[in-house]
DNA sequence: CGCCTTATTGATAATGATTGTCAAAACGAT
DNA sequence: ATCGTTTTGACAATCATTATCAATAAGGCG
């Protein structure tokens, strides 16, 4: 196919500053919160922007997505540009990546023997981190 | 606590229909198709009701659900009620209910070799079935 | 160093899914 | 059939995200 039709990127203190608030927080956080979070420092960065920069960063592969289970996305920034998933504490949010070669050629597998064509996978693992685990409060009950 | 405040659920049509409807749908489908579905189909069912419907299935385990990558949420009536995931065709829905062992020993091994603590896992695979595959019609292109 | 082309920004409107509201209708036990 | 409660449904209200579009600024060039 076309090999980049790339559109000369352009370098705004904007997008520095989303790639920043995003190094900042620790774990995956929405682009509303990542707004806030930038205009209480001071910025005067548009809302529209953070979201356009997110959804940049992400295709670019310096930032991972995925969406709350409200089905917010969120974001986070990505420290490997090669594909990996997470282990993410359900209680306090600490966010782990983690690789799956297993699960990348199981997912494969199991694509084309369904006949499926140019799968994706959805793989995250929701835990209790260990600090979590010690500490039994949980924070919503489980129902 | 309370062991189960559980309201005397009624029985309703509307409900049925819901019910029935999802067991029609060969994929997930969404609570808007659920309901457009329904209302082509001559009810006269309201759309308010189809969400509380859907929803309420998915608590009592009758039904799954998902988020789709643009953050819908999708229903599918849940044929087993033991523990599963889905390959699930991004252009025309069918699903395909799949077994997942090597996963969920992955998940357990990564959880707990970081120090996790009951580990749930969302495991989805999106893709484009055979017959979408062929149709070359739709894919909006990889980029 | 200024100019020019064009990507980018940002305020705001628009969209679209989902939830809340609340009076009216339906369910189920009596 | 009657009564107390649950459920419904039309519609307003939310909320996140995207589209609009004029104004701005980034980069290349002379």
């Amino acid at each position: 196919m076309n090999a980049a039709k790339s559109a000369p990127k352009r370098n705004t203190w904007q997008r520095e500053a989303v790639r920043e608030a995003l190094g900042e927080s620790d774990g995956f956080i929405s682009a509303q919160s990542l707004f806030s979070t930038l205009r209480d420092g001071g910025s005067p960065i548009g809302l529209a922007t953070v979201y356009r920069a997110l959804s940049s960063l992400a295709v670019e592969g310096e930032a991972d997505s995925l969406q709350s289970p409200d089905g917010e996305s969120l974001y986070r920034a990505c420290s490997s540009t090669s594909h990996h998933h997470h282990l993410i504490c359900r209680n306090c949010g600490l966010t782990v990546e983690i690789e799956a070669d297993p699960v990348e050629e199981w997912a494969q597998k199991v694509a084309s023997a369904n006949g499926f064509t140019q799968p994706q996978h959805v793989v995250d693992v929701f835990g209790l981190c260990r600090d979590c685990s010690a500490t039994d409060r949980v924070v919503k009950a489980a129902d």
